[in-house]
DNA sequence: TATGAATGAGAGTTCATTCAT
DNA sequence: GATGAATGAACTCTCATTCAT
């Protein structure tokens, strides 16, 4: 005698169709232009069920965020697999950074483009999973610095620097351009059709990492004096 | 004590204050949390003067985009003088674009961030800009292949490479990745304390040209193969 | 004392309440100067509701119209009965006409008013309806003319003319004519204090019915040469 | 030195432009989709000076209804002269009203659409106009009855019926209904192209004075006895 | 567990109207 | 005589949020 439409099901299956429309809705729209009534529909719920679960809209916005981060973390830290060179550990990171970020464009959009601007504490998850990130490049670069190989893993070679190393700050420095040119990549990839994964990695290896050898080697531009 | 309400003023001077007040609030807020309220209280007036001088919130933001675009446009211009060296004349780009968005925080906030994730007719007006920009980018890089001259100014030129210059699409691509790069290092220096618009443009020259050398010089870093 | 507020009712009811609202308000005031503020106060809404349901202010005008519309309409045919002499069957829908007016005047209003005033659409639905009466009335005159008896019912007909009918065209025309003196006269009726639906009906009837034998029997007035 | 642009103009001509222009936008808006500003432009003066000949929004339209009430009484008035037959008065009084209604749409629409329908002091303007007319048109049939020639002018009369005359309330009546239709049949015939104001006029005589000689003559359709 | 019914608060926009010159 | 500059108030419409069941 009940009716036939009703889906009870578990809680946490329900949950799981919320996050992703709602991932999907303010990936696309921007935390403004969602509401929460499409976010409702979209996920096949009343509104009244997701204010039972995720309780407002930012909570809910805050859950998208971490929900996306801590995948996109676990994507990156699984390609970089101790116990090869930092160069492949650096590039297999690079792919899955790249492969994850184009199979999750609107979990992209919502930690690079919607979360960065939209108040500071939505701010502050992002940037802590970012400094994650960082460090992560910093131990690689570091280790290069130390294994003394040359970062370019086809050129044989500078010994004369084995082991000078880089000061801290600047391999900190490196390690941030790194992961900002990487961020910038991942939407110039996401938005040009025909650019693969591996494609933008290269691209990055290539960029990068000679930037690198010439600073290990000591070879820097130097600006003119002013007038 | 604190400001009289000044009142009556010509037309030209009131609509820059009403530029400026939208300027600072969609670059702090984004379009869609900026209210037209706000905007006007914060230039002084009522809202149908905002309405009258201006007619939408739409046509608002493009009149900020398009004067912000033209603002930086003709910074970077000011500082790209010809008669000197290619890579003189990109670092004096570079470190006019550096200052000009560490002055126009907000401004830039627009065109970086604001204008490109809010509907295709802003984010033409941007692109429109940027392609200005990367044009210009493309013939200095252009100008350096042509001279010969290594493009690291100060190690005493590669005579062996000189005009065996780089495909045109090449320099194309490094100009893209020379400005996203910048645009990039740009948001990381404004809210990075402590950095100056000359480091910035240091730190880019650095990893740009160097990269540019080594590719230049045909050495390239590749992947490993797949497993 | 008073009202208590009702809360908490089923969909029907709460837009049956809000067309009601609806219709008095434009009935009164116009579309223009209709508010919708004041509709849902009359509705004991709140404005939001209004719109969640009718959508807007145009929608709930196009509500209305077709509401009044298929009321009106249906009065009349449930008042032109056939199995009755074609005069007999006029007669009973103009009581029907002027009775349905004078007990809604609002909804007449929107009709004969508000809706001709105001926008191509809102028109057109009105002409509609008013082509279905036209249609109705022509059938009555037609067949008036195919029963050969002279429209006045009582006296004793005019045999001589049975049949030779009125062209289809001064049909169409005398059932334009009718319905616009219809109109005219309700609104009159209406204002005017004592005048119930029979006498309008009756009056309409002397008024038309006569000029219907004259015409058909070919006597007509005609102008004087001019100067 | 002056400005060349000024056009100093006597009062009472910049008074006609605006309500020329204003019995324009009235007319063809209605009174509340009519702004002051669209008013002023198509007047060809500010704003504030509308204002300071015609105070408000309110007696800007209340001027445009008595002159646009007096130049139509004029008109009929005009039209109808003594000395002719009382059926040829009437034809006249028509033909004037036609032509004047088709000659200034804007000013009829608001006589008769727009006044109307905004507020009772608008409405009684119009109304002491009507008035004025529907007492002209009473006279003249009262002295169609008193001349004893039947008013259908071509079929020979009925001298039986001289003199007999209508009560006062028929005829009261018969004027009111007149009026009416003509007021339908204006809308109409402007609406309608390719209908002249004599076609109009000759329509309403066929239609009116066929009804009235019946009834004159004391033949009338009476109702059927209710079940 | 799940929802139909309902709203307070605020958004963008327009308009009649008035100063100050 | 004439106007550029300016606004209070009201309008249509939307949205995050909550009851009552």
């Amino acid at each position: 005698m009940g009716s036939v439409k009703t889906k009870r099901m578990p809680r946490a299956v329900r949950e799981r169709q919320m996050l992703d429309a709602a991932v999907q809705t303010f990936g696309r729209r921007g935390y403004m232009a969602a509401s929460m009534d499409e976010i409702a529909e979209l996920a096949g719920v009343s509104k009244p069920l997701v204010y039972l679960y995720l309780n407002s809209k930012d909570e809910l916005f805050t859950a998208c965020i971490r929900r996306e981060a801590a995948a996109l973390t676990e994507a990156v830290r699984a390609g970089v697999r101790p116990g090869f060179s930092a160069d492949r550990q650096l590039w297999e990171g690079l792919c899955a950074f790249f492969t994850h970020t184009a199979q999750n464009p609107d979990g992209w959009s919502i930690l690079h483009l919607r979360a960065r601007t939209h108040g500071e504490s939505f701010a502050a998850e992002v940037t802590a999973m970012r400094e994650d990130i960082v460090a992560l490049v910093t131990q690689l670069i570091a280790a290069a610095a130390r294994d003394g190989g040359s970062p370019c893993s086809n050129d044989g070679g500078n010994p004369g620097h084995r082991g000078s190393g880089l000061p801290e700050r600047e391999i900190a420095g490196l390690a941030e351009a790194l992961v900002g040119a990487a961020e910038s990549l991942a939407a110039w990839a996401n938005a040009t059709p025909g650019v693969s994964a591996r494609q933008a990695a290269a691209t990055l290896m290539n960029f990068a990492w000679a930037g690198l050898g010439n600073l290990m080697e000591g070879r820097s531009w130097s600006p003119p004096e002013p007038d």
